[in-house]
DNA sequence: GTTGAGCGTT
Protein backbone atom coordinates (compact mmCIF):
# COMPACT_ATOMS: atom_id res chain seq x y z
CA UNK A 1 0.00 0.00 0.00
CA UNK A 2 1.20 3.69 -0.53
CA UNK A 3 0.40 7.33 0.59
CA UNK A 4 0.39 10.39 -0.98
CA UNK A 5 2.60 13.29 1.16
CA UNK A 6 2.76 16.85 0.46
CA UNK A 7 5.95 18.29 0.91
CA UNK A 8 5.90 22.18 1.04
CA UNK A 9 8.25 25.36 1.70
CA UNK A 10 10.62 23.46 -0.16
CA UNK A 11 14.11 25.68 -1.61
CA UNK A 12 13.65 25.88 -5.18
CA UNK A 13 17.26 25.02 -5.57
CA UNK A 14 15.86 21.32 -4.55
CA UNK A 15 15.52 18.18 -6.71
CA UNK A 16 13.56 15.23 -6.97
CA UNK A 17 16.46 13.61 -6.74
CA UNK A 18 17.30 15.34 -2.98
CA UNK A 19 13.63 14.62 -1.86
CA UNK A 20 14.03 11.10 -2.96
CA UNK A 21 17.33 11.13 -0.82
CA UNK A 22 15.69 12.16 2.11
CA UNK A 23 12.41 10.43 2.57
CA UNK A 24 14.35 7.27 1.02
CA UNK A 25 16.04 7.00 4.18
CA UNK A 26 12.15 6.50 6.04
CA UNK A 27 10.99 4.39 3.60
CA UNK A 28 10.26 2.78 0.03
CA UNK A 29 9.74 5.85 -2.56
CA UNK A 30 7.81 4.96 -4.98
CA UNK A 31 7.50 8.20 -6.94
CA UNK A 32 8.50 12.22 -6.32
CA UNK A 33 6.27 14.52 -7.86
CA UNK A 34 7.96 18.47 -7.74
CA UNK A 35 4.96 21.20 -8.95
CA UNK A 36 5.84 23.37 -10.95
CA UNK A 37 3.77 26.48 -12.57
CA UNK A 38 2.12 25.03 -15.14
CA UNK A 39 2.20 28.17 -17.09
CA UNK A 40 5.52 29.46 -16.93
CA UNK A 41 7.41 26.53 -15.87
CA UNK A 42 8.57 27.56 -12.78
CA UNK A 43 8.94 25.64 -9.90
CA UNK A 44 6.65 26.45 -7.42
CA UNK A 45 8.54 25.33 -4.28
CA UNK A 46 6.39 22.39 -3.46
CA UNK A 47 6.17 19.07 -4.05
CA UNK A 48 4.53 15.30 -3.29
CA UNK A 49 5.80 12.31 -2.60
CA UNK A 50 4.28 8.87 -3.36
CA UNK A 51 6.01 6.02 -0.19
CA UNK A 52 4.74 3.08 1.33
CA UNK A 53 2.24 3.43 4.02
CA UNK A 54 4.51 3.07 7.26
CA UNK A 55 7.27 4.86 5.13
CA UNK A 56 4.95 8.07 4.56
CA UNK A 57 4.31 8.04 8.15
CA UNK A 58 7.54 7.86 9.35
CA UNK A 59 8.95 10.67 6.91
CA UNK A 60 6.06 12.72 8.05
CA UNK A 61 6.88 12.67 11.77
CA UNK A 62 10.44 12.54 10.84
CA UNK A 63 10.97 15.26 8.23
CA UNK A 64 7.97 17.83 8.97
CA UNK A 65 9.53 21.19 10.05
CA UNK A 66 13.13 19.99 9.50
CA UNK A 67 15.45 21.40 7.83
CA UNK A 68 15.79 20.88 3.97
CA UNK A 69 18.56 22.66 2.06
CA UNK A 70 18.25 25.80 4.32
CA UNK A 71 14.68 25.85 4.80
CA UNK A 72 12.06 23.86 6.90
CA UNK A 73 9.82 22.04 5.13
CA UNK A 74 6.89 21.07 5.70
CA UNK A 75 5.23 17.14 5.60
CA UNK A 76 2.16 16.46 5.42
CA UNK A 77 -0.23 13.72 4.21
CA UNK A 78 -1.68 15.11 0.52
CA UNK A 79 -4.97 15.40 -0.76
CA UNK A 80 -6.22 13.48 -2.97
CA UNK A 81 -5.98 14.60 -6.02
CA UNK A 82 -8.81 16.04 -8.56
CA UNK A 83 -10.86 13.50 -10.19
CA UNK A 84 -10.81 12.94 -13.87
CA UNK A 85 -14.38 13.38 -15.25
CA UNK A 86 -15.73 10.23 -17.28
CA UNK A 87 -16.57 12.24 -19.93
C1' DG B 1 19.77 36.28 -12.60
C1' DT B 2 13.22 37.80 -9.60
C1' DT B 3 9.34 35.10 -5.87
C1' DG B 4 7.39 32.20 -0.89
C1' DA B 5 1.87 30.43 0.27
C1' DG B 6 0.78 26.80 -0.51
C1' DC B 7 -2.06 20.69 -2.54
C1' DG B 8 -0.46 17.98 -8.36
C1' DT B 9 -2.79 16.43 -14.42
C1' DT B 10 -0.55 11.67 -14.84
Amino acid sequence: MSKNIYVGNLPWSATEEDIRAAFGAYGEVISVKLIEDRETGRPRGFGFVEMDDAGALEAIESLDGKDFGGRNIKVNEAKPRAERPRW
